[in-house]
DNA sequence: TTCTAAGTTGGACACGTGTCCAGTCAGGTG
DNA sequence: CACCTGACTGGACACGTGTCCAACTTAGAA
């Protein structure tokens, strides 16, 4: 339902070994030295196999990360808006720095046109804004909601995009968050 | 002294020669399509000539963004703070919003590890910090100062990844800016 | 068991990237 | 004027991308 077409059976178990390979080899090689060439012999499966699956090394890297942001979703928890906040994003900050050659890997892919990468760009940005609104809950006034939620993304995505960058490391991500998330949120309550 | 070495003399037309063609072939054919070979065919020149100049495509991209920035240097002005980074982001805005394929090209390009890429990156990112500093003035505290600066600089850059990625427009850019700037600055002036 | 269809494969393809180098050209210096 | 030096060139190179297709395999249905 996530990789090109729906998957079954026998083809389940070709994307997995793929996607499994795939995983390792960015850990073992990072996203610059990693080809699909070489994540398909290490599934043990011919590059040709490997195309009918991942429609380009973006969408592999866009594939890898959704899955891995998935798998993390939080167990909501806390008094406040702010709180909460604060606790999501730590999480995702955790969850990239715990996973930097993916984290790495997946912004320049997800400015990829290929429209396989352009379905988890969407899903993956409707996922940080779901998990901002859960955090927020209903403590804030409904006519300023989508702002703070705005600009709650737009720190985020940036916060991406200097990590990407090099200029912050994902460790130092979640410190920055939190001040900032601060900052948006105030007088907001 | 932004490009690959210093030029002089006859590197320094050539040069000229080759960032004036890139322009017109981005404009043209957008970032994907344009080749460094069919920019070097553009300028008159032969692929080889083109990449003494010219590390890569990445480096291409940032050096006209450089140039292009750094073009539009904002005539400061404004009685307040808040006003003066209103005033500054709008201009910005404005600026990429005027470029379009330009900012496009130029957010997957700053991404690359390039050694040439990286140095324009820093000057890139110190420019846009300049400038909210220079739009603050001394109307924040100095032990805030820092922080805020961070999250104005996250949430410009997280503007430019949505805008490259296509989730909103150049032209909104702005005013999603606007928003978020009075966001961040609230409360700290 | 035989047939069938889905899955997989090897290998070639067109194209882009960035590098390299021996050879040519042009302009200023002696 | 001949010369030298820095700029430029053509063309090949190794490599990666993503596509295509005819041929093979394999598992399950008839």
């Amino acid at each position: 339902m996530v990789a090109r077409q729906a998957v079954d059976g026998r083809r389940a178990e070709t994307l997995e070994k793929l996607l499994e390979a795939g995983a390792e080899e960015l850990r073992a090689v990072g996203h610059e030295a990693l080809t699909v060439r070489s994540v398909a012999a290490r599934a043990g499966v011919s590059p040709a196999t490997a195309y009918t699956y991942v429609a380009s090394k973006n969408h592999l890297f866009a594939e890898l990360f959704w899955r891995y942001l998935d798998s993390g979703r939080p167990e909501a928890a806390g008094s406040g808006a702010l709180e909460r906040l604060r606790a999501t994003t730590r999480g995702m900050a955790t969850q990239l720095a715990e996973a930097p050659e993916l984290s790495a890997a997946v912004t320049p892919a997800l400015l990829s046109s290929d429209p396989d990468v352009e379905r988890l760009r969407l899903r993956i940005g409707a996922e940080f804004l779901q998990r901002f609104a859960d955090a927020i809950g209903d403590d804030i006034a409904t006519e300023r909601l989508d702002g703070v939620l705005d600009a709650l993304v737009l720190a985020f995505s940036g916060a991406l995009l200097q990590a990407g960058m090099g200029l912050i490391t994902y460790t130092e991500l979640g410190d920055r968050l939190d001040s900032v998330v601060a900052a948006i949120v105030e007088g907001h309550l």
